[in-house]
DNA sequence: AGCACGCCGACT
DNA sequence: GTCGGCGTGCTC
């Protein structure tokens, strides 16, 4: 069933009737009733007490695969919640709505008493109401009542008197009896609705793959060819072509009748390759991902579960896609974080994938050319099969990579400087040759913080422990957390000072500096704020890949897979952003962000060049990736991981509780921590300590971690833990394998 | 007294 | 997620 937190749930159900795992059924919970979807059938000879019994079977023909169901009842024990959770990720989009969305109504019938009662003794109002419901057979629904002039007021005056009777039901009316006659091809949307990326039209196919591409392809179709369980991390520089390799290897999967999944961050952000993967393979396939609406989501679910299809490209949720005989899962930039769902369940697409594959007998190849070290290590230890792509396509160079130290342009020009000169003026250079320029910035805004000169103190969410970030355009001051604003002060809201300062800069600040710097440069900002409606990232990477546009301004949505050829220039304005997080992974997803943008640059015909600016040149994160040294890094970030005891050298669980005070939050988690202790044979606990974020929307947290090589222990020891306290489950999130320590 | 609101436990 | 039961605190 569709609720947190809950197990599964046995129903009786009479004999006779066709049940199987991946049917939907209709059942009572509690004072509800509930579409849920059976999980397994067992037969007993004799009535078994205790049990209700299900109302009704919804699916001729199970809804969800069996394979699937059982991949979500995997997720659901690994990943510590219920397993509807996981279901509800598997089952299309309407489907996972309450029974109660059919549409429930009141209904007034008239009772005895009402029937007998002396009318004179009601009012006007009372009298006309009760003639109404009375003439009513089947009792008449409020609404109608209401557009009869009959206000809820009068009727539920009567019902109080018990002269009427009001309950409310459930109209009979199953939502995908009118959808299954209507699924037609108009939910084959037009490769997620923006085609043209930049790049060229045309097959795919029609490029010659280069010999590394060749060889790569070599191997991997033989593997595919086994038909039997296999990881290979493909590890190619950026550039490199690896999504001509996955379409060539997914063409020839599907050629030998077998269905291909092609995993990707987030397709919002790549409309291009969306486009490409329906060139590719027409109408044979089918797109998975949250930017779609509705019933396109719905349209496409059913498209592959009726076989329509045999590839699917989707994000981190088309792990559960029911695509059948599936012979090849793809998880493209298998290292970013996008694939971890940040609520409830709290799944990583790609180590779903990586199951679904063994389950399947299928080829499973993450490619990414900045691997996370957990993937790397798999690959180096032998149980993925490494494949390395070191060139660029046409043995294009990588840009040539410059680390700008910013504290001596701080010492040259001042604390003031957001661009450095060298920057600054190879902006200049691309606007006079007409190239294009990308400059990152990961933090949106114009600026992190106001500061107050007179008595130091900084604007902060009334909600959260952090500063309210300003946002100019806007003329507000704006949590990222719980989006609490306000209008930016004047004067300082605790001492009425007016010397106010903006610290910390956003990518609207660079925005800003780059117009004041060159006012004919055609400038674009991509980030949140500025892309928020459906299809405003296409319409703006359209205009970019035209070359309408000179400069793209923006956060790490810049940085992702796209392929622009004529960017010659990226500036990192501050490479530090992600480094101050107290995070065992900040200098990972520091190295792997500067890695991905240096790479858009130098794609085409003419040489790339980079600038990172940063106040730590020596980091070996940014030195690394400088470079574009990716084994160096793994090594060096390794060797601290293993002395810190951190993933990938053994495998944590994190628990936050939350509570309305931080003396509550401590006391709770110590409660929790102290059971965990007390299972803990083979694993660490460490906290209670206050989370990161010690304050989030008016809740204070505290952390408690779990280390240990021994999962299967911890998860254990945590459902125990949460059992012994029961009062405390809702207040505490788990998350198994979790990729940030906030 | 009557009830709005929030918290908590239960849901097969 | 969401319902019912129960306690607290407020209004008439």
């Amino acid at each position: 069933v569709p609720v947190p937190r809950l197990g599964l749930l046995t129903y009786a159900a009479p004999i006779g009737i066709r049940l199987e795992p991946g049917m939907r059924v209709l059942a009572p919970l509690g004072a509800r009733t509930i579409t849920g979807c059976i999980v397994d059938v067992v037969e007993e000879a004799a009535p078994v007490d205790g049990l209700k019994t299900i109302l009704r079977v919804l699916d001729e023909q199970p809804l969800v695969p069996a394979d699937v169901v059982k991949l979500a009842q995997w997720a659901a024990d690994y990943y510590l919640c219920g397993p509807g959770e996981t279901l509800a990720a598997a089952l299309p989009p309407m489907a996972r709505q309450r029974a109660d969305a059919f549409k429930r109504q009141r209904v007034a019938r008239i009772t005895p008493e009402g029937a007998a009662v002396d009318r004179g003794s009601l009012t006007d109002k009372q009298r006309a109401a009760i003639a109404l419901v009375a003439e009513a057979v089947d009792g008449v629904t409020l609404r109608d009542l209401e557009s009869r002039q009959v206000t809820a007021a009068v009727i539920g005056g009567l019902a109080k008197r018990g002269l009427v009777a009001i309950e409310r039901e459930t109209v009979d009316r199953d939502p995908f009896v009118a959808d299954e006659a209507g699924v037609g091809e108009a939910g084959a949307t037009e490769a997620g609705g923006h085609a043209h990326g930049p790049g060229a039209s045309g097959s795919p196919f029609d490029v010659e793959p280069t010999t590394e591409q060749r060889d790569a392809l070599t191997t991997l179709t033989g593997l595919a060819s086994e038909q039997a369980f296999s990881v290979a991390l493909l590890h190619g520089v950026t550039g490199s072509g690896k999504t001509q390799v996955y379409l060539r290897l997914a063409d020839a999967v599907r050629r030998h009748g077998r269905g291909v999944l092609l995993l990707v961050p987030e397709i919002a952000l790549t409309p291009a390759l969306a486009a490409l993967v329906r060139r590719a393979f027409g109408d044979r396939v089918a797109i998975q991902h949250s930017g779609l609406s509705e019933g396109e989501r719905h349209d496409q679910w059913h498209r592959i579960r009726r076989g329509d299809v045999d590839v699917v490209v989707g994000t981190r949720s088309a792990v559960f896609a029911p695509l059948q005989q599936v012979g090849l899962i793809v998880v493209d930039e298998e290292h970013d974080t996008s694939y971890k769902q940040d609520e409830s369940p709290r799944y990583h697409g790609r180590d779903v994938a990586i199951v679904r594959g063994r389950e399947a007998g299928a080829l499973v190849v993450l490619g990414s050319a900045t691997p996370s070290l957990e993937s790397f290590q798999h690959a180096q230890s032998g149980r993925y099969r490494l494949l390395t792509l070191e060139r660029r396509v046409l043995d294009r160079p990588l840009a040539s990579v410059s680390i700008v130290d910013m504290r001596e342009e701080l010492a040259e020009q001042g604390p003031d400087v957001v661009l450095s000169g060298r920057l600054r003026k190879a902006i200049g250079q691309r606007l006079e040759a007409g190239e294009q320029s990308l400059v990152l910035l990961n933090r949106r805004g114009y600026a992190t913080a106001l500061f107050c000169r007179q008595c130091a103190a900084t604007l902060e969410c009334p909600n959260c422990s952090i500063t309210l970030t300003v946002h100019r355009s806007a003329a507000r001051a704006r949590c990222h957390y719980c989006d609490h604003e306000v209008r930016v002060p004047e004067r300082c809201v605790s001492c009425a000072g007016e010397f106010l300062e903006y610290r910390g800069v956003g990518t609207e600040r660079i925005e800003a500096e780059i117009r004041d710097c060159y006012p004919d440069a055609r400038i674009a900002r991509v980030d949140r704020d500025t892309v928020r409606r459906r299809g405003a990232i296409a319409r703006v990477l359209r205009r970019f890949a035209r070359r309408e546009l000179d400069v793209l301004v923006g956060t790490q949505m810049i940085a992702k897979g796209h392929d622009f050829p004529e960017v010659t220039l990226v500036g990192v304005v501050s490479a530090d952003v992600g480094l101050g997080v107290a995070d065992f992974r900040a200098a990972e997803r520091t190295f792997q962000l500067l890695t991905q943008v240096v790479g858009r640059a130098g794609r085409g015909a003419r040489q790339g060049e980079a600038y990172i600016q940063t106040l730590y040149p020596n980091h070996y994160s940014i030195r690394h990736a400088a470079k574009q040294d990716y084994r160096a890094f793994y090594d060096r970030e390794l060797e601290y991981r293993r002395s810190m005891h951190y993933p990938p050298s053994l495998s944590m669980v994190s628990l936050v509780v939350k509570a309305p005070s931080p003396g509550q939050a401590i006391a709770d988690a110590a409660r929790i921590a102290r059971q965990l202790r007390h299972a803990a044979s083979s694993f660490d606990v460490l906290g209670p300590a206050p989370a990161p974020l010690s304050r989030l929307r008016g809740e204070h947290r505290v952390q408690i971690f779990l280390k240990g090589t021994h999962r299967a222990a911890m998860r254990q020891a945590v459902i125990r833990a949460l059992d012994a306290h029961r009062d405390l489950a809702r207040r505490v999130t788990v998350d198994v394998d979790p990729l940030s320590m906030l």
